[in-house]
DNA sequence: TTTTATTCGATATGATAAAATCGATATGAA
DNA sequence: TTCATATCGATTTTATCATATCGAATAAAA
């Protein structure tokens, strides 16, 4: 399956798909429809079809899509495949427990070190590294890191983010509560729990009014 | 300001304006303009100032919204003035992480206990209580608690979507990376990490074949 | 007082994504 | 072999969101 241009729209729902996938037990059917998986998911049946058809080939009527091959083509297209590399600025508590976290594995990320402004130990309770921050560029480098996580508090974040990029960092993964200013070349990704929680608060409220 | 109908685009806008107001020092001017904002956050000035003709009025022109007014404005409207109470089930490393984590007080945020099905602590660091699961009804009967956040593995998550729901929980806002069947009325809010990286890790390909 | 520049608010246009519709195809049963 | 049904894939329609344009308002400068 070659690809195509996808929109962020698709590519966001695509871990969904390969989560479902993954967790429908061995012993059964090995094909699924997409109308099954709509179902499941809760979405329209149309819907789930154009996204597969975005990543793979060779649904067949009556019958659905083979398992196997639908995993395989999901995680191919997202490269879940082949591990990136990335560093982590702040190894307060929310940056331990990212680092700490195994799962991320299954998404083809892989955390090589921490980095911090104050380190409180050499390496955390899994073994990973932490290093003072002013050993980021010269192991970004040695290393060839293209991807950065920021977990350092909102005042600081712009700052971190720049010296990643001057590190040659391509990819921002951020759980600060702030904007930051790239060059256009660099994407940034929001970890956003603050829109997460307006969107919840939002509907409390409502439920309340009832 | 009356609330009209919101689309969940501009909602999900408000929090980063938010922030972004409340970063701007105190001795600079105390008007801020539809422009001057849009600039600061790499945005369209129409679309900053149609989304904050949602939630406040009186733009001067020539001048621009008064800052205190328009952050009091968006808090309210976002329910970040009343607190909302919560219970957190999975006291794992991300789950501890988000029970320290003292910024979501900033928005209406209060996480009462945390529950599991092994504690192995009676409290966390910070002092607040992490009991059984077992104590899960009671607890947010008698503290009507309306949300829950979820930080156990995938395999259990829905699981203990259902007991939550049984609770009385009418929002949820969950970090497995499973999908969650609830009744329509509850909302569920996904903080979808392998999204993220999704969308990340297509970048970084995307910039590796240049 | 007059003019000018900036900003607001409303309307109109355009792009993008979701949904509905329809025909084609393959399977399994009669 | 034939028919009915389930499913896919393409096309069209609709809705939603983002962007552009325009006139009105107002503060500051001339």
């Amino acid at each position: 399956m070659e690809r195509k241009e996808i929109s962020k729209s698709v590519l966001k729902r695509l871990p969904g798909y390969l989560a479902y996938l993954k967790s429908i037990p061995e012993g059964t059917s090995p094909y699924i429809s997409a109308t099954a998986l709509a179902n499941a998911l809760g979405m329209g049946e149309v819907q789930v079809r154009k996204d597969l058809a975005m990543v793979c080939d060779g649904g067949r009527p009556k019958i659905g899509y083979p398992r196997s091959v639908l995993i395989d083509d999901i995680e191919q297209f997202l490269g879940y495949d082949n591990t990136t590399d990335a560093v982590l600025i702040g190894a307060g508590k929310l940056g331990q427990a990212l680092l700490g976290y195994s799962g991320f594995a299954a998404y083809g990320l892989n955390i090589l070190a921490a980095f911090d402004v104050a380190p409180q130990a050499e390496q955390t309770e899994d073994g990973k590294p932490i290093y003072h921050i002013s050993q980021l560029e010269s192991f970004c480098r040695t290393h060839k890191v293209l991807m950065g996580i920021i977990t350092v508090p909102g005042e600081h974040a712009q700052s971190v983010c720049d010296q990643l990029i001057e590190c040659g960092i391509k990819g921002i993964w951020t759980f600060a509560p702030t904007h930051l200013e790239v060059p256009p070349n660099i994407l940034v990704q929001h970890e956003n729990m603050a829109t997460s929680l307006a969107v919840l608060s939002m509907h409390l409220q409502a439920q309340m009014k009832k």
